[in-house]
Formats: C-alpha cells, structure tokens, sequence
DNA sequence: CGAGGGGTTGACGCCGATCAAAGCTGGTGG
DNA sequence: CCACCAGCTTTGATCGGCGTCAACCCCTCG
C-alpha cells in the first residue's frame, strides 16, 4: 500500500491472489475495461489472478468449466494435434489477449490446447461469472467480439502468411511476428524453441534449425544475451518478398 | 402472391429486389433470426438481395463501406495475396454464413477478397443499418459474436488440416469439408477448380491435379456429371489419417 | 460441332523430411 | 568455482515429394 499500489499488487510476479481490475495498470488493454464501477464490485471476488511457470498446461482441448483467462503478461500457445500425433500451433498469443472465449457457445469446451511459453499472469474469470456479465452489459460483448475478430485476423494472417512459400520466408514472418507481438523495445526478442518453431510454420524441427542456424551465421540474428537474439528486420523483410 | 410467397419471392434466382426477412425460408439459418418484430419492419428497406453470377466479386481486400454480405445459397471464397503474387484461400462460406462483419471494427476495411465460386443469393445489410441495429439489440452482438467464432473455429481447422502434412492429406480433408459444407444429400459434390484447390491447400495447380487424377482412377471419386463427382467417404478419411 | 480453356501427364531438379551423430548450453551438484 | 550431464541445437548424408516447364488431351460451353 505504498505509492504505486497498481503495480504492486498484481504484476509482482510472486504475487497471488484477488484480481484488483480498477486499479489494474493494463486495464485499458483488458478485456472488461468498458465496464461500469458497479460491475466491477460485483465481480471482483470471483475472479482470480495466477502466475504460471513457463510450460503449464493452462487447459486442454475438449475439456470444459474451467473458465476463461486473460493475459497480463507472458506468451501462450494455442495448440492442436494433428492426425499423425504432431501438435502444431494454432496461435501465439500475450498481453491483453483472452483465451477460452469459445466456451461462451452452446457446446461449452475448448478448442486447442493451452500451454505457457514464458512464465505468465493471468487473470482467472469463472464461466458462470462471464456468462452473468455477459448478460447484463451490451457493451462487454462487443468487447468480446472485438477480440474474436482480433483472433481471427491473426488465424487468417497465418494462413496466409505461414502457411504457403519456402520454409525460409516462414521463418522470417514468424520472427517479424514475435517482434510485434512481444512489442520489443529495440528489436530483440526471445526465440522459441525450434519444435515450437517447426510446430508454427508446419516444417521438421531440423529444418527450422538450419534456417535459423543461416541467419546467425548471415548477421540477420545476433545474439544479446540467453536465448534473446536482435533482429536486421531489413534483412527479414526482404526474405519475406524473395525467399 | 401464391401458395408458396416465401419460396417464390427471394430463393427464384431470376428475382432481385427487396429483401423480406420476416418470411424468408431460410430464416432460422441467417443472422437477424432472433431479432424482435419491430426490428424488423425497422430494418427491412434498406437490405436488398441480390443474386451475382459465378466468378463475381463482391468486394475486395482494403475497400471499406460496402456494407455486410449474409449468403442465402452459393458458395463463396474469401482470398488474400501472398507476397509472391498468388492467391491464398483462406476460407470457404455458404448457406448462413455473413462476410464483412470485420467492418463493424475500427478500422472498418474488409480483410479480404470474396468471389462467388457459384453463383450466389445474398443479402446485403449496410453498414449503418447493422451498426444501428447492433445498438439497439444486444441479442444482435451475440449473434455476431457467434458466428466469428464458428468462422475462427473454421480457420484454426484450416491451419492444422490443410496447412500440413502431405499434399495427398490434404485433398482428403478438402474433399470432406466440401460435402460437409455443401450439405450433399447423398455423396456428391460439385469439384472445385484445380487452382482454386491448389490456393487453398498450398500448392501448386500440378500437384492437385494429380492428386485429384489419382483418386479418380482409383474409385475413390466416381463421376456423376459435370463436375460432379461422388466420394469414397471411407477411403478419404483413411487417407485423413495414414497418409 | 468446333473452338478454347482447364485438366492431365511427363521429365527433371530442388527443397525439405528423415535418420543419425556430434556439438553446445544451461543447470546441477560436488 | 568448476566439472559434468541432459536436452536441445546443429550439421551431414540420403531420398522422396513436390514445384516447374512444357506438351498434350479432353471436357465444357457456345
């Protein structure tokens, strides 16, 4: 209860506990940001804020009743396995994003499985809750269906974008996109492991490590620190054209 | 003004004119299903049906003000350009499915290109006309919001079904999808173009063709008229899962 | 029935899958 | 603080699948 209790209360990584959504410091990224004050008494009790360690199966496809949960921080991957037992990886997603949406529809259980790639805080938001609110303000649904369309958008672009040409300009859309999506500062990022990588842009793990191995030996990867490498994103850009 | 007004007024593919939402046969299917009466009598003028032959397009990617499209029979295909120049098909949709909901987002601009792949039925609902209706029936929302997640639901199908595995796979998933969007009565479907396959399975116009050649020498797709063709439902599902 | 465009087929080369082995790297315990 | 181990990454060799270019065929529509 000091002088920045908005951060201190929930984006402290060994914090656990109530959800505080008015004085949430990434509220106007979250997904009940346009609700009223009332609302919000209403709802809090019910909704928990948990921190994960990386790799945690938040859920698995098929399940149901165990609620939706928005990111505050961290990455989770969306997955599906396919008919030869691969998994392949559906969507990447961070903060400000919901997942679990769909149990909202009449069948009431998830699409894809759900796994933390870096340690995350999320938000917690019992079914029944959502459902409650979801009923009694308009605007939470458009809320909702905005970051449906958000999804959407991103399932297309991938489509698009990773799932057609050489594996080498897939690979340079995925690093470009996990330079928007994880909002570097300068133009660092984490790279994923080359399973997950392989499992994205649908190709072998090995062929995802030559390529990768190539733009670090090319200078378009340079290494800063474990696992961090800073992008030429000229030099990405221009793969995405060529190939 | 016969026996049969809700058949004769807007399924007769000669008619075009005034949409009538209130007797349309297919009702239950379309978007404005649950709305109350007076939104009816509200919203009726401004909606227009209209029918486009085959290969018409009903909008493109970047346009904006149009208006949304709910389709009441044909086929539609939602394509993006990559950026080597081809076209990918990044969604198939027909009877009771709506495109253009991303206008009703900020940006308000179509994500992609529709082209009618049969020739079409569809209602169009402008812009203002759904943005007023969606203020004023919040049932409205929730049946938008359903139908993104069914177009989400489909798209993530896409990525893991016809994104890997081999090109043979994926025809048999395509195929499949095909009778199940078309609604076959008995096992007929009416075979896409080769390129079309080809952009919506990723690869290229030969490698369909084969594959597609070689199904129908082996039986596995049987002739039944011009473009038509009935399938061994078995023998693609057990192509679905060995290869 | 006749033209035209899509469909089919062949030959060839390359990309990427697969199997196998060696090299790193980060984490652990002495 | 250092050595070691496990798992991940990288690399090599080989082979099959698919893209590409080109020619021919056939079906569909007028």
């Amino acid at each position: 209860m000091g002088n920045t209790p908005e951060r201190s209360y929930c984006t402290d990584i060994t914090w656990q506990g109530r959800a505080n959504c008015q004085r949430c410091n990434i509220r106007h990224l979250m997904m009940f940001s346009g609700l009223p004050e009332p609302a919000f008494t209403e709802v809090l009790k019910p909704i928990d804020n948990i921190c994960f360690p990386s790799a945690t199966v938040l859920f698995e496809e098929g399940q149901h009743d165990k609620g939706v949960f928005s990111i505050r921080s961290g990455m989770i991957k969306l997955l599906s396995l396919t008919t030869d037992g691969t998994q392949r990886i559906v969507r990447l997603l961070g903060r400000g994003s919901a997942i679990g949406l769909e149990l909202l529809e009449a069948d009431e259980c998830y699409r894809h499985t759900a796994v933390a790639l870096t340690p995350v805080d999320v938000c917690h938001i019992p079914l029944d809750t959502l459902r409650h609110l979801d009923a009694n303000y308009p605007q939470l649904c458009h809320e909702i269906r905005a970051r449906l369309q958000e999804d959407l958008d991103r399932a297309d672009q991938w489509v698009v974008t990773l799932g057609s040409g050489p594996a080498r300009r897939r690979v340079a859309w995925l690093l470009l996109f996990m330079l928007e999506y994880s909002n570097a500062p300068d133009q660092d990022i984490e790279l994923l492991g080359r399973e997950d990588m392989a499992a994205i842009i649908g190709t072998s793990i090995e062929t995802a490590s030559r390529i990768v191995a190539g733009l670090k030996r090319r200078g378009t990867l340079h290494k800063t620190g474990p696992h961090r490498y800073r992008c030429d994103v000229a030099a990405l850009e221009a793969i995405t054209r060529q190939g």
